[in-house]
DNA sequence: CCGGTTTTTGTGGATTTCCACAAATTAACC
DNA sequence: GGTTAATTTGTGGAAATCCACAAAAACCGG
């Protein structure tokens, strides 16, 4: 093929008329998205499309399902590797008829894609080369709204950060800020943070924006990176139970960049769930505040992610503070310690242990190895030596607490 | 019988003395106490002594198993009300022969005793006609030794003021004040508190005064009042279970109150066992504010005597603090309690009420009047409402914390 | 007042806890 | 090194919990 018989040929004012031109060439409906498969354009004069393009070009994004299964299947990552057209078998799962994609390349970096549905024929060898120069050929224009995007995304960066910091304090004037940017109003939302191991870098900035932008378990109004954080304010659909909404959009994301991209060690956490923008600085000092609680306690609460559920930990730094300041004695704990040195036994331990598995006989002498009876007479033991009443909630408290704060008193 | 035949005219230099007089003319051991059951003289040449009395010499005062025994008999509250010999039959029990008792009087008040044993005789009616006599003859005697102990004790109060109020700093200097007062050492104390419904009568006070004087349980080493409160450092005797020893105190202490002297509504208090002196001013305030919490808190702490068995509650003054200046919320609670307002119906009550049985199902269940299963509905609507975890502790605790810390603050 | 939802109570059975007692093992102290 | 005390494990039966399912009863909005 040479370039005299380029069909792509010429000026196009769109990327609608791009599209269309290139629907017409192939003979099939053609979609083309951006890089996190929003949709950018799509030919209009199409006779049949599948369930997945008809969901694509309504919500002008590709479901979630549907770009967990082109992971899953190896579409995604054979088109971020190769310019090279692909062959994408039917998934009649997710509402996918037989399609082949390209990638449109700028560099070295992938910035779009170009979908051909093949409807009710199939692209012949010289067609996917052609496709393959349709993606050359949408290069540009696919630039042009990047750098687009990306001026405003710096733009609603900025206001992120005064919001986190809460540099504006009034909520109309939030509001109004918001509205401007096109960010969509929210009934209540967290500051989500996720924290990985060392500071960012492009690459992984990329990787995580691209799952950011894909998810659509809960809404993301905004996002911005932080050295080593990833900071989003994220928008639980229902009022209902927005925890458990936040609390699964994390697993699944952690799960997504383990999977894809081989990215562990993420830690989280993530604020309060507040109904008033003016909140914003507040939820994320929460957040912080998690995955500060989150690297002293890491085996304590590996599975908290939300302020809500740091239970008893959000208020350690007051308690702390007090404990310095104050003669804060606990002579139930001191007892159970000093008889622990001197006998070389495990009382506090057994006490914690108890009670992080939510004083679960069972459950507790398996974590400890030892029997149920072993157990029960430790803890007979602990209410004679430490003179605490185990049938008294109040009592116990106190001394988890008091446990806890000492371990945290020793990490600080 | 004539005031001529008086058989205990003439001056004695000491009331062992005037002891041994009396033995002589009745033939009889002779004990005399004071009105709080303490020797003052005994009558020394006598061959025989029942087990009680051996008692009360080498302690120097009467058993408190004795005193009890001769309340409960009868016979002290017979020598409280009337000036006439009171004849006590055996109460071989406590080792108590036969004896005869009288009161000795200064105007309308009670301040000793004289105790006859009759070891191998009994006394004649006349011869109790001359114990009346020697009751009378006694009481300039006992009543001198008695203001010199009054002004002992109030040089001992000015004392015990300096070390609650913390105005006596170096623990040395405080060492020697209570040697100079004869105050033994003790390895550990807490001061306890008596709160009484009304301010003290004098007439109360001596009966709170007597019972703490005749209380054995444990060593009391200081006593003062103020307003309606009766003030104590107690020093418990084993080092092992100094709660323990502090609540049965208390217990016999308010049983006896009622038993004895129909005064109920006894509040009591007491702060932190410690070793060192310098900590009765911290003790004195820990007291207090169990008192404090107990007027808060009745119905939960109602058996609560010492700090260090409030539990989480030795925190709620701070935390209350935090919440007030910060923006503290809890948005279970909060749901939870919009919940029960909108449907009417008790899930915080019903979590605070499971938490305050300990989490016994069956006793919340009696507690709340309602089926065990009921209990086990509300919980798990409690998890979904207010999106909280049972089987995490942690948060668990936070709420019961938050639930009780409203109550606090309510009432504050 | 009706129809659907929420709440309460009931039943039964598998599982767990609780308790008391005892044997076996370990630690501690002359 | 032997003896006592403390700790761990085992056994068995009564009681309590947990769970699923279902029938009443109460509540609510139209």
């Amino acid at each position: 093929m040479s370039h005299y018989t380029d069909p792509f040929r010429g000026e196009f004012d769109s990327l609608e008329e791009f599209a269309d031109r290139v629907s017409d060439v192939l003979q099939c409906p053609v979609t083309i998205e951006d890089a996190n498969h929003r949709l950018i354009a799509y030919s209009a004069h199409d006779d049949y499309t599948d369930p997945a393009r008809t969901a694509t070009i309504i919500s002008r994004r590709v479901p979630e399902k549907v770009i967990n299964s082109l992971w899953k299947q190896g579409t995604i990552p054979a088109l971020l590797k190769s310019r090279e057209p692909v062959r994408v078998p039917p998934i009649p799962d997710v509402g996918l008829g037989s399609r082949v994609a390209v990638s449109i390349w700028k560099n070295d970096e992938v910035i779009g894609f170009i979908w051909v549905l093949e409807t009710n024929r199939t692209l012949s060898p010289e067609e996917m080369e052609w496709l393959k120069l349709a993606a050359k050929t949408a290069k540009n224009k696919v630039l042009q709204l990047y750098m687009r995007k990306n001026k405003k995304e710096e733009r609603v960066q900025e206001l992120f950060w005064k919001l986190l910091t809460g540099h504006i304090a009034t909520e109309d004037e939030i509001r109004a800020h918001l509205a401007a940017m096109q960010i969509p109003a929210a009934p209540q939302f967290a500051v989500v943070v996720f924290r990985f191991a060392a500071d960012l870098t492009v690459e992984m900035e990329r990787q995580i924006s691209y799952l950011l932008q894909t998810t659509q378990q809960l809404p993301l109004l905004l996002y911005t990176t932080d050295g080593r954080d990833v900071i989003l304010l994220a928008a639980p659909k229902t009022t209902d139970q927005p925890l458990k909404e936040l609390n699964g959009f994390i697993e699944s994301f952690a799960a997504k960049m383990k999977e894809r991209f081989h990215i562990h060690d993420v830690q989280c956490g993530f604020g309060g769930v507040y109904g008033a923008y003016r909140f914003i600085e507040k939820s994320y000092r929460e957040a912080l505040a998690v995955l500060a609680f989150k690297e002293k306690f890491g085996d304590e609460i590996r599975s908290v992610y939300g302020y809500a559920q740091l239970g008893i930990y959000q208020f350690f730094d007051f308690l702390l503070e007090q404990k310095r300041q104050g003669e804060w004695a606990n002579p139930a704990l001191e007892k159970l310690q000093s008889y622990d040195r001197k006998h070389h036994s495990d009382l506090v331990k057994t006490f914690e242990t108890f009670f992080d598995h939510n004083e679960n006989v069972q459950e507790t002498a398996d974590a400890l190895n030892v029997h149920p009876n072993t157990l029960a007479y430790r803890l007979k033991r602990i209410t004679d030596i430490a003179e605490i009443d185990m049938t008294d909630m109040n009592q116990k408290i106190k001394l988890y607490i008091d446990i806890k704060l000492a371990k945290y008193e020793a990490r600080g």
